[in-house]
RNA sequence: GGGCGGUUAGCUCAGCGGUAGAGCAUCGGUCUUACACACCGAGGGUCGCAGGUUCGAUCCCUGCACCGCCCACCA
């Protein structure tokens, strides 16, 4: 097979995923046998497009499940995608807008409709983006949160803790956005800084001359006041007891209240009470039975309340009632003042609390279990730290606002009796009313919030309430053969961003734990946030959205993936760069061109190739065969604790800085030769790249597939899968593949090879490319001395290729005389500067003589030999032996150096 | 106001109780029968600051500074 100069990540891509998914290679069979490892997609918002958290998201989850599916585990993945309420209502309200109606004209039903089909031609987008991806998830679970089987669910779940009162209806101060007109959860507005005014309003007494001054940000609630309230130990207003106050503009009478929750310093310490548009106010008023006055509509436009200002935007209202206020002599003094706004986390616009009717959820007996799940390890965090933030939220939990006044989503299975107002819940709609047996019952209008149905997903798409295979296999593993054999409940990994720690993870953990009695999964993986350049956080609002597309099609998808793993480091935000992408591509290059040059030697060889005996190998062989050990292990390690940035550096190491840059050039030689040592060292050429794509499959897909489809007829493996993606991972043999007196000689090269290359810089000469083509050349020293320019290259080569049949005495003898030739046939070459490399080297030996000292004192030191055990005496003494050692071996080289 | 993370080479970042590492960038050298997306080499760091623990601290502890993030009803 012929391989073009360099790697195609096109045509590698669109060869492989199609033919995986044809084979249903992806597609989990309950009856397979092998221990589970299941994993639910955090599912994606049908308005979404593949951004870089969501690539480095599902790079990792899939680098995970590909190799769980090759160490043989019975792997499910579950896809799908959110219908994200507000999200994509806001969107296609926008479309419908273009075309000059909304969604009122319309009607629920048409405008339901219209969404429907806005999500059918549109949300499943961001998963033909995933496919592009790599991402082996089973598309034949692909599950969205309002199919009909999800949809029950989410109904199963409201009628069942609202029986057991954790859902229920109440009438409270709650977060209104104006713009989207609907309700919103404590999590759905954002806190922003911004600069607004103090002001200072006099409020006159009722029944006497004089005033109270209070000072407030938003002096247009005051049409909704209802009480000025002070600090009952504040003397300066002692005197307001039983005091009536006139409010200005409205001319309403209201009280003078005294609480504990007034701040005496802020402001004048007189506090205007608007218990229907403030949180604070709103706790104040319920403790002191004060009137709820809404001055504001759906809108946050002024109402009937607001007499005069009836009909104005509360902005415009404010300017008013400033005007007014001005022009009655009753505002004090505006100051300037910076204080945090709330604002809706969809659409920017300012958060109004109002007084409404809503669903919540009862949290803090939810919450309890949720944190003793974590906190006796069923679900762990990873990083663990995380766990501390997750714990802190559900601490100080309040109940959940689960209703939105929006039409796109699960409506609400409540049903009010239009006769008597009875109010009943249930999953389908009753005949009549319980009650007064009333057939003319209206369905609530409310959805629920989008998150509600999110946080049963991973049973939801599991089949629950039904007990499927599904559901008893992949979310009650315990049932079957254990992971690894511990004990563990749910889904083996979620694999989210830290942003929806909160939103998703806290409430899947309360949902699953209440609804199915246990932790719906066992490991918790917080990808690190994927940042610009400038260290920001990439929104959509923000418009720094790299797009990962983009990047695949100029790096390939292979290289995206292998970026992002290597960048992976647990608790730390990752910042990419061209460079490093650069540089992965490189690296899939680099091993493709190893393969061209693998299959360029095989020309003629037996298919399979036979594996050699164990005393036909050589030393070389036995090296690389030892190095693969290593990395497997390493490998293996590093992927059951998640470093992904460690996976990907082992393999980056041994494939490029061992099997090509050290075994294929030792190789060269005996393939030039014929017979057993040609052929075996084309078997471990082989057996290495084998291996190497096993290992890397799960990282770089399709151009390990692609290559190991290529050298595919010279495995010599027994029962070869047909595809790499469903091919063993490996495990190291655990042979040892070298002796001890080889493992010392390696050393001793190493060492041999440091010490040549002091040599070298002692003499201020750069052999360069030369070392290699002295490779070429007959392996004599005689040789090599006659012409002078390869010497040094020579010199090293030998070292490394022959030092291993030396004893580690006669490699130093090699040595030295090597250093004596150095002195006799070498003239000092061009650009030699002897001063500085004097320099240098005296600046080294003054650098270890001050550690030689250092470790002296300390050996001689009587409370050391005291308080240090045996152990670390010996590394001392150890250290001080090797330290006089490099102290003597400088010194000689100044002496030589200063004596030429 | 609480809490979390970070501060290591020009850049992006690993690492670690025993005289500092990678990739890229820089500089010098290589057309060598896989690869110039390559090869060989060089330069470059008081590991944010100040104390403490230790025989020994970049690493552990305390404090500080700066950067970033999350949570929080101070009108």
């Amino acid at each position: 097979m012929e391989l073009s100069k360099t790697f195609d990540p096109k045509a590698a891509e669109q060869r492989w995923y199609g033919r995986w998914l044809e084979l249903g290679y992806f597609t989990a069979d309950p009856a397979r046998p092998g221990p589970v490892f299941s994993m639910v997609i955090p599912p994606y918002n049908v308005t979404g497009a593949l951004h870089l958290g969501s690539a480095l998201n599902v790079t990792l989850q899939d680098i995970v499940v590909r190799a769980r599916r090759m160490q043989g585990y019975n792997t499910l993945w579950v896809p799908g995608t959110d219908h994200a309420g507000i999200a994509t209502q806001n969107v296609v309200e926008r479309e419908i807008g273009k075309e000059g109606t909304n969604r009122h004209d319309l009607g629920r039903t048409a405008f339901e409709k219209r969404v429907w089909e806005w999500k059918e031609l549109y949300g499943g987008r961001i998963l033909e983006q995933l496919r592009r991806l790599g991402a082996s998830a089973d598309w034949t679970r692909e599950h969205f949160t309002m199919d009909a089987d999800l949809s029950r669910a989410v109904l199963k779940v409201f009628v069942d803790l609202h029986r057991e009162g954790l859902i229920y209806r109440d009438r409270r101060l709650i977060n209104w956005c104006p713009r989207c007109e609907t309700a919103l959860s404590d999590l759905e507005v954002e806190h922003k800084d911004s600069d607004g005014s103090l002001y200072f309003i006099r409020y006159p007494f009722k029944q006497e001359s004089g005033h109270v001054t209070v000072a407030t940000t938003r002096p247009e609630t005051m049409l909704g006041d209802t009480a000025v309230a002070v600090h009952p130990a504040d003397e300066r207003y002692a005197h307001l007891h039983g005091k009536l106050l006139d409010l200005p503009l409205i001319h309403r009478q209201i009280r003078t209240i005294f609480d504990d929750a007034v701040d005496r310093e802020f402001g004048t310490g007189a506090v205007k009470i608007t218990p229907a548009h403030d949180f604070n106010d709103f706790e104040i008023g319920r403790r002191h039975k004060l009137d709820e006055i809404s001055v504001m509509d759906t809108r946050a436009h002024m109402n009937a309340e607001a007499g005069p200002f009836k009909g104005m935007s509360r902005e415009a209202c404010r300017r008013a009632v400033v005007d007014a206020l001005k022009s009655e002599e009753l505002l004090e003094k505006i100051e300037p003042h910076r204080h945090a706004v709330g604002v809706c986390s969809r659409c920017d616009t300012v958060i109004e609390p109002m007084i409404s009717t809503q669903w919540f959820m009862r949290m803090k007996p939810l919450a309890e279990k949720a944190i003793a799940a974590v906190r006796d390890g069923r679900t762990t965090f990873h990083p663990k730290f995380w766990e501390n933030t997750y714990f802190n939220w559900l601490e100080n939990i309040h109940d959940w606002c689960i209703s939105r006044q929006l039409w796109w989503g699960h409506r609400i299975p409540a049903y009010h009796c239009e006769r008597c107002a009875n109010l009943m819940v249930a999953i389908e709609r009753p005949a009549k009313c319980e009650k007064c047996e009333g057939r003319d019952l209206v369905q609530e209008e409310d959805v629920l919030d989008t998150w509600f149905s999110s946080a049963l997903w991973p049973f939801s798409t599991m089949g629950w309430p039904e007990e499927t295979r599904d559901l008893a296999l992949y979310y009650r593993p315990n049932e079957r053969k254990q992971y690894e054999g511990t004990q563990y409940e749910g889904t083996t990994l979620l694999v989210t961003a830290f942003d929806i720690i909160f939103f998703w993870v806290a409430r899947m953990m309360m949902i699953g734990l209440k609804v199915t009695k246990q932790v719906p999964f066992r490991d918790v993986y917080i990808t690190p946030l994927v940042r610009d350049k400038y260290g920001k956080k990439m929104t959509k609002s923000r418009g720094n959205v790299v797009d990962p597309l983009e990047l695949m099609d100029k790096y390939g998808t292979d290289a995206v993936r292998f970026t992002l793993a290597q960048l992976t480091v647990q608790g730390r935000d990752l910042v990419l760069s061209d460079e490093r992408l650069t540089a992965s591509r490189a690296f899939a290059n680099k091993i493709w061109n190893a393969a061209r040059f693998v299959l360029m030697n095989l020309e003629g060889a037996a298919q399979p190739i036979p594996r050699p005996a164990q005393d036909k190998l050589s030393l070389a062989d036995r090296w690389i065969l030892s190095r693969l050990d290593e990395a497997i292990a390493k490998t293996r390690e590093t992927l059951d604790s998640y470093e992904f940035n460690n996976v990907a550096l082992t393999l980056y190491q041994f494939i490029w800085h061992e099997y090509c840059d050290w075994y294929i050039e030792l190789a060269k030689e005996p393939l030039r030769a014929s017979g057993a040592q040609r052929d075996s060292t084309r078997w471990v050429l082989v057996h290495c790249f084998d291996q190497m794509l096993r290992l890397l499959h799960p990282l770089m897909p399709f151009v390990s597939e692609e290559l190991w489809q290529a050298l595919r007829p010279y495995f010599d493996e027994p029962k070869l899968a047909d595809h790499l993606v469903v091919a063993e991972f490996p495990v190291a043999n655990g042979g040892e593949w070298l002796s001890q007196k080889e493992r010392d000689a390696m050393d001793h090269c190493r060492e041999a090879t440091e010490a040549i290359n002091s040599l070298r810089s002692l003499l201020g000469y750069h052999p360069g490319q030369r070392m290699k083509a002295a490779l070429r050349r007959p392996r004599s020293l005689e040789l090599a001395l006659e012409e002078f320019p390869s010497w040094m290259g020579y010199v090293m080569t030998l070292a490394k290729l022959e030092s291993f049949q030396y004893t580690p005495s006669a490699a130093t003898e090699f040595l030295v005389r090597s250093c004596g030739w150095a002195e006799i046939c070498l003239e000092k070459p061009a650009g030699f500067d002897s001063e500085r490399t004097a320099a240098k080297l005296s600046k080294d030996l003054d650098e270890v003589t001050k550690f030689v000292t250092q470790h002296e004192a300390r050996l001689n030191d009587d409370g050391f030999k005291a308080k240090a055990d045996a152990e670390t005496q010996r590394l001392v003494a150890e250290k001080y032996v090797a330290l006089r050692a490099e102290q003597e071996k400088l010194r000689e080289q100044l002496e030589q150096l200063t004596a030429g």
